[in-house]
DNA sequence: TAAAAATACTCCATAGGTATTTTAT
DNA sequence: ATAAAATACCTATGGAGTATTTTTA
């Protein structure tokens, strides 16, 4: 067993209270009468107080067979740490206070690489200068590990792209605020690279690089589902896993793909994006956090606000 | 008026036994039964403690809608502080005692320049040894600074030779523990310096260095006094007030001077020494401090001891 | 002698115990 | 269904008040 941090049971003996009283007799200046009106009691509890304290520390803190009063240098030691104990203690209630009213704390907020690329950088800036004191932790996680993690309480929210198979999950709550389209990525010196608008059915023998089922599940069943619709099943030359790998691969040569459009955002040399004719699909970006038993952490509502916010004021983003 | 560095009185609606028992509960899995079990009381009074905690706070410290419980984020910003603040409590109570132990602590010392320099490294290496924790400090004062600094509780304990015109002061007590002669320090090439032992009658001629009375006043008198015994009134050629100086002075040529036997131990070029023939006077130091209202600290107490040991084990400087 | 702390005594607020109910898994 | 926390109620410790005595300067 590890040692204890602190003897609770000890320090059970002792009262807040005669510690309080002892400093508040000290900053009046050893005197017990003054320091009992400032505490608002009579005098003499607050002898009594004193002398349970003294009796509990078995020591004298005070030297009596003098006026004023003078602490004895064993008093001078206990209230040197003894004031910094309560610092500490005021210290801990401010801090309670602060956040559970959300105005200090800590926010995990998974990001999955690329996932609102858009309007990711809005909401922090904007989040942070509202609530200077809250400290924003990101951490990179695949879609699935974002999920876990938040399950393990490492991670307080997260963004995902909608439609997904953890929609159903009754413990996690899902909040859409982004409007999201497709577009095509294509090699540069590509045949198709000269028109600006692109139909799917265009791509119904080109080979594709899409991104795998396991890290963009949306993406993956997007594409499938709309080549389908176009009347073709794509012809998958390679999956990757990063969004950098699949850009390399397009400016390779190797295929095509169809990618979220906050790509845009990525300038890779040798890839262009284009735009999709006729069908221009509604996909959706959601936050995602703990629908659990406690309340919504204070930090993250207002995190929640914050994205709702952004997500009205950037419309230019929804086309 | 300065701001308070903590505000006792809201403080004095917490409780100390509260937060014991919250890090009781911490500690303790977040289980309130297992809790109660290592605090030695039953769960019911500990459910209402943690209760009367978070009324006091005003905030939930354990989100209570599941099994084991778990900790809001305020509880865990307030565990951070609080248990710091319990464990800077616990060195409080812990200093306090080891301080009115004598165990640990602060003594300062007076010393003024040459007076003890013989058993002073002695002591000191003594103490602390025996007491490693106690912190030593060393003030060189004057003989008059030093009573003055005692009596304004800025120092502890010092040194003086006897006689002193303190010596009846009532506030102060006096333990010699050293006896001291005094000898004769001559330019090198006095014509005295021939001999090893010198009477005090040869010097009836000669002029003298003397330490001012304001700042050796047992060392002024005592050369009066010794010269005259000796059927001569000393011709004062140059006061000085630093050993050092009535040194210079003395391989200058200025003078001679009566000095006591510990300026043995400084090697001035230019300086020599001679005992003096017959007359040995007993000259004693002795260790002093406030004999006030408190009771003498255990850390005073102790240094006492080690001088009386010191002095008895070095009886080889009692010539 | 005067100011301040200690002491004696009373009252009541509240911590802890016991029995029971409610809640979460 | 079971383990664990909350609630209800009772008892008694001890903190605060009032009156008084003791101590220090």
């Amino acid at each position: 067993m590890c040692p204890k941090v602190v003897d609770v049971r000890y320090l059970s003996n002792f009262e807040l209270r005669q510690i309080c009283y002892f400093l508040a007799v000290v900053e009046a200046g050893n005197n017990f009468s003054k320091a009992a009106e400032q505490l608002d009691i009579e005098q003499p509890p607050l002898s009594q107080r004193i002398r349970s304290l003294e009796k509990a520390l078995s020591v004298e803190l005070f030297n009596r067979r003098t006026r004023p009063l003078r602490l004895t240098p064993a008093g001078q030691a206990f209230l040197e740490e003894a004031s910094l104990a309560l610092n500490h203690l005021e210290r801990a209630i401010d801090n309670a206070q602060l956040v559970s009213r959300g105005e200090i704390g800590r926010l995990i907020v998974g990001i999955n690489s690329g996932i609102a690329n858009s309007l990711l950088p809005d909401i922090l800036r904007t989040f942070r200068q509202r609530f200077p004191k809250v400290e924003l932790v990101l951490r990179e996680l695949t879609g699935e590990q974002q999920i876990q993690e938040m399950r393990n309480y490492q991670v307080d929210v997260g963004f995902e792209h909608l439609p997904n198979h953890y929609e159903q999950a009754t413990d996690l709550c899902f909040l859409p605020f982004l409007q999201d389209s497709l577009l095509i990525a294509l090699p540069e010196n590509h045949h198709l690279a000269a028109q600006s608008q692109i139909p799917l059915e265009a791509l119904a023998q080109e080979p594709f690089v899409i991104p795998s089922l396991k890290n963009a599940p949306s993406l993956y069943t997007e594409t499938i589902n709309l080549c389908k619709n176009a009347g073709f099943l794509p012809q998958i030359a390679q999956e990757a896993t990063w969004m950098i790998t699949v850009l390399s691969l397009i400016a390779g040569g190797i295929g095509v793909a169809l990618l979220s459009s906050n790509v845009r955002t990525l300038h890779r040399a040798g890839v262009v994006y284009r735009n999709i004719q006729g069908a221009n699909l509604n996909r959706q970006i959601a936050a995602l956090w703990r629908q659990g038993d406690e309340n919504i952490s204070p930090v993250l509502c207002e995190f929640l606000q914050v994205i709702a916010e952004v997500a009205s004021e950037n419309s230019k983003y929804n086309l």
